[in-house]
This record gives C-alpha cells, structure tokens and sequence, in this order.
DNA sequence: TTGTACGCGTTATCAA
DNA sequence: TTGATAACGCGTACAA
C-alpha cells in the first residue's frame, strides 16, 4: 500500500472489467442536456449511481433516432452494465432498443415511455397532472381551454391528452377538435402552433402546454401579438420550465420532481443489473406531479358560468405557496 | 461479418482498450450541470469529441472538492485519455490535479483557471468583456456602478473585477471601495449582497454583476426591495443567464460562446492526447464574449453628466439587435 | 493471405 | 496464508 502510494499507482478498471465481467458503469442516454428538466434528472440518476458505486456515462442524441441508435450502440460496446434511456420520438421503430435488451443489458425508460415494446419505466402521472391542471383551468371559469399536445406516438403526450380531455368531460364540457392542436414538444411548434390560436377570431380563454420547451415558444408568440397575460389571456404548462425567478408573468405549471424521477430510475436500475428484482413483468414507476398555481392562469374570461363549484381566483402575488396536487381518486 | 450479425455480435471495447493502452474516452469535470451555461458546453465538447470517435464522460461535482478529488481519481482508474476540467473553488489546493498531470492524463481547463498551477486553459476573456460592459453602463451617464465579485481565488473573477476597474479608470472615476462587494458566485450571495446595496442610503445607480447565477439572487433581492428595473435602477452581468425569453426585464448581459468554449477545450484536449502539439508550454486560449444590450441597462441616473462622449440609451425594445464587443485596444 | 501465440492488468482458481 | 497460473477478449507480431 505504501509503495502503491509512493509510485502513484491506480488501478485498472478496464483490466478489472474484462476479468469480472462488470464495468460498474451505467448509461444514460438524453434528448437535451441543456432542458433543465432534464439536467436535473441527470443529477438525480447521477448521485444514485455515485452512491451505490456505478460511474454514469450521460450522452446527448438531440433528439435523433438515428443518433439514439449509434449511442446504443456505442454503450454496447463499452459493456456498460445498464442503460437509462430517454427515447427519442421513435417511428415505432425500437429494434436497436430490442437488439440492446437481447444482448443482455436491462433498460429502464424515463419520462417518455415508447410503445409497442415492454419496458421498465419511470415517469410522472401524466394523465393526473394535466388533469389537475385543466381542471383548475375551468375552476376558474374557463370552457374554451385549447391544448397543445406533444409527439402523440410518445405515451407521455398521449396521457397528457387524455388528462386534458377528462377533466373537460368531467366538467361537462365537450371537447372541441379546433382546440386540440397536435405539436411535438418543440420550442418552434410551441410559437406556430401558438401564434394561430392567438390570432384566431374565437380564440380561447385558456391555453394548456405539453411541455416546458413548447411554452418558451407560445410566451414568444404571446409577446410578438401583443396580447397580454394574465391580462388576456390564462395558460399553464406541463414542466415547471425556469428555476423559479421573478420573471413576469410567473407561470402555473405541472412540476415533475426530477431530481426523484433520475434517482428512481437509477435505482430501479441497478436492481436489475445485480438481479435484485424477478424479470418476469416489467416494472412501471409512477411519480406525483405537483400543481404551481401562479400568474399565469389568473386570468377569469367575461363570462363567466355560473357553476356551483366556481373557485374565485386565488391572490397572485409571486410568494404565493404551491398547491399540492388534488387526486382524482 | 454477416455471422456477427446473425450472433447479435458486439466488439468488446474495453478488451481492445487494455490491449492498445487507450480507452478513446475524455472524461469532463463539471461543477453544475444544471447552470445553462455548462450544459451547454458539454454540448460543444461532447460534439467535438464524438465527431473524433472520443467518448465523453461527464460528472458533476458540486461545488465541492473533495467531490474532485474522488472523481479524478475515478477517471484516473477508468483510465480516460484526457480531461476536461472545471474547477471547484480550492483554496490553492492543487495535488490531485498534479497527480493526475503525473500519470500522464492532459488537462486542459475550462472556463476557471485555478491560480499556482501551470495549465491548458479555455475562456473567455473575462477583463475584456467586463470592461465593454462597465463601459457601456459609464456611457449611459452611470457613475455609481458597484459590482459584485465571484470567489476572488477564481483568476476569472479577478479578471472581471479587473476589467470593472479599468473601465471606470479610464473614464476618470475611481473605483469606491465601498461599491466593491465580495461574492462567489452563487444565488444566495447575488441575494444577499443584491438586497444589502438596494437597501442602502446612497445606493448606487447600477450594479455590476459577476455572474448568471449570481444575477438570479440578485433579481429576487430586487423584488423584495420593490425597486424597479428598469425604474430605479440599472444592472448588467457577466453570463447570459437563460435563453432569450420574453420575460421581463431583459437582461444586458456579457454572453459567452459556451458551445464554442465546450468545443474549442476538447479539440485542444484531443490535440494534447494525440500527441499533435509539443507539450512545451501551456496553451491558453482567449475566446470573445459579446455584449448583448437589453433592457436592463435602460435606466439613466437623473444627474447625467455632461461628458463629450456621453451616449443617449439607444432602444430597449425586445428585438434589439445585440452588439458586438468593442475592443480596448 | 491465413493462422497462431503472446501480452495487456486484473481476478479467480487451484496447489503448495 | 501464500504463490503460481489460467482466463477475460482483443491487438499484434511473426510464422506458415
């Protein structure tokens, strides 16, 4: 020991690896690094792994299936023991993803879950938390809510969709196709998509969000038609997008708990890779979303109904605690 | 090769990489994933070591140095070609960096350049684009500027700190001591300091910030106070804190090339591992930041004075153009 | 061109 | 307990 000190010397992990047939390593395999939502996952899943003595190795496909493929592949041949894997919007095409679990390293899915192939999978209540939030859309009297939904071949937009769709019904309230417009999660879409409904003659009184990066798109398109909010118009978004600050107008949101969604997957994770969990069903892990009622949605239209169960507005200054998300059960 | 196919056959990198004592592998030291600025980074690193079949690994530590020292001594054993390292604040402590240096792992420094060691380093040049930004505010008529430093050990906090300093030198002001605060960096400090200079008497008529994050503290001291910006006062920071959004204020800020930084320390790295530049001396690249002028800086002190070179406050519209660096020499 | 043996640094096995 | 030795899966050098 001292001589190993005095030479500087440091084991070899790869040696070791190839001997014990272990890398201690996990992947983990991102859209965009530079989402917070995400960034915050990745320090989650990364101080889960740390803890437990695995190194996570955390690449970015921008969202590029193609990209997905060849990082797949690359973690294959790094003999990574597990793999973390945010998918990106698939074509229904997850072969390298088959190919992957076939060569006998366990996958657990986060946030967005593909479908058509059976998965361990972590993520949020999707359809509960855009439900809880439509809801308190039309508590404060809105009926015209439009949606902006993500990529409807990921199961989480689909949920999201389908919350919305609940809460309206349950309200009593028909869901019109001409305010379910489809979008993908891009911040683009987000201002397209956006900007037409702010533009339209009816346009609604609310708007909900899919996602966080889609509303930094309809806040542009917000502020180049000059319509105000909360003065004009209320929204919310799915994704609390910014670390809180004092920016105006603060945003009602949906917040996932990142940093717990990264650390239940690595978690869930390593159970497989040591064999710690029977292989027989796939797991599926679903976290509480929390509602942030804030600026944004304070907006009350005309009109109001006359509903028995009408919440007035709640105060908006930018102090105002969070609200913990109600059960529809 | 049609057999490795039908085998679902994967090249095991880490034999290969025992054998030819290389593993294609950087590994990247990151404080804080979840600053934009640094996500960003990873980004151009990671595209630039990608696109030259390197692998990126990249681990976060917090902060913390100990956290450093463990984490090098990781990559050591993981036996990574080189590293890309941010330092964690260290008070001059540098012997687990010198070790790794010793057994033969490159090291080229981003963003930071610890002092009392000599080392490969990408940056900005932070005295420069301080001083543009001072500059810019002494030209709205400001004489009162304070600022608020980062973690004086950090060369690039002295540089920053340096470049307020000549700005107001050759604009004829002295520096006051006392509209020097001494910060690091981190929210609470940007809030601390922030609320302490608002609250003041004679409070200054703008404020210089050293940092992104820090700029965030300083944003919620400056709605607790209930000081307007830009009503009351003017400020300006070094980092552009988030993406371009429409909240407001907008916030004139030192932008800099985060992406280009990422990949400008990674092709340097990769030059040093390949053997590609004679290890001689240490290279010290100086990327440029940019000046962008928003909102933030509108506010014009009641007393201007009247100095010949004195500039009116251009527009503070949303969809100003940003505006280059001028430089000092 | 095709084949064979050895080395890389570690763990594991078996013998002494 | 200690010490020698065979794997681990791939490069590589040398022989056929």
């Amino acid at each position: 020991m001292d001589a190993a000190k005095d030479l500087n010397y440091n084991p070899s992990h790869i040696a070791r690896s190839l001997s014990v047939k272990r890398t201690d390593t996990l992947g983990m395999v991102i859209t965009d690094i530079t989402n917070p939502f995400f960034a915050q996952m990745i320090r989650g899943a990364e101080d889960c792994a740390l803890k437990q003595e695995y190194l996570l190795i955390t690449i970015n496909t921008n969202e590029q299936l193609d990209r997905e493929r060849q990082v797949l592949s690359v973690l294959r041949s790094r003999r990574v023991d597990g793999i973390l894997l945010v998918v990106a919007p698939n074509g229904g095409d997850a072969s390298h993803i088959r190919s992957t679990l076939d060569a006998g390293i366990p996958i657990v899915c986060i946030d967005r879950v593909p479908s058509g192939i059976a998965l361990d999978s972590v993520s949020v209540d999707n359809v509960k938390g855009s439900q809880t939030c439509v809801r308190h859309l039309i508590e404060r009297g809105h009926r015209r809510i439009a949606i902006i939904t993500g990529s409807l071949s990921l199961e989480n937009a689909k949920g999201r969709l389908q919350g919305y769709e609940l809460a309206l019904r349950e309200a009593g309230i028909k869901p019109d196709p001409e305010l379910i417009l489809k979008g993908d999660f891009r911040e683009a879409t987000g201002y397209r998509l956006g900007k037409e409904l702010l533009l339209r003659q009816e346009r609604p009184t609310a708007v909900f969000l899919s996602n966080g990066v889609m509303t930094m798109g309809f806040l542009r398109a917000l502020y180049e038609t000059g319509r105000s909010c909360p003065g004009d118009i209320a929204f919310a978004t799915f994704d609390d997008p910014q670390p809180p600050t004092i920016f105006r107008p603060q945003i009602t949101a949906v917040a996932q708990p990142a940093y717990e969604i990264g650390a239940a997957a690595a978690e869930l994770l390593i159970q497989r890779v040591q064999g710690k969990v029977k292989l027989a069903k796939r797991i599926a892990i679903r976290l509480e979303p929390e509602l942030k009622i804030r600026e944004s949605s304070a907006f009350v239209p005309r009109e109001p109904l006359a509903q028995s169960h009408l919440i007035p507005p709640r105060g908006t200054g930018p102090h105002q605690g969070s609200e913990r998300v109600r059960h529809s059960d």
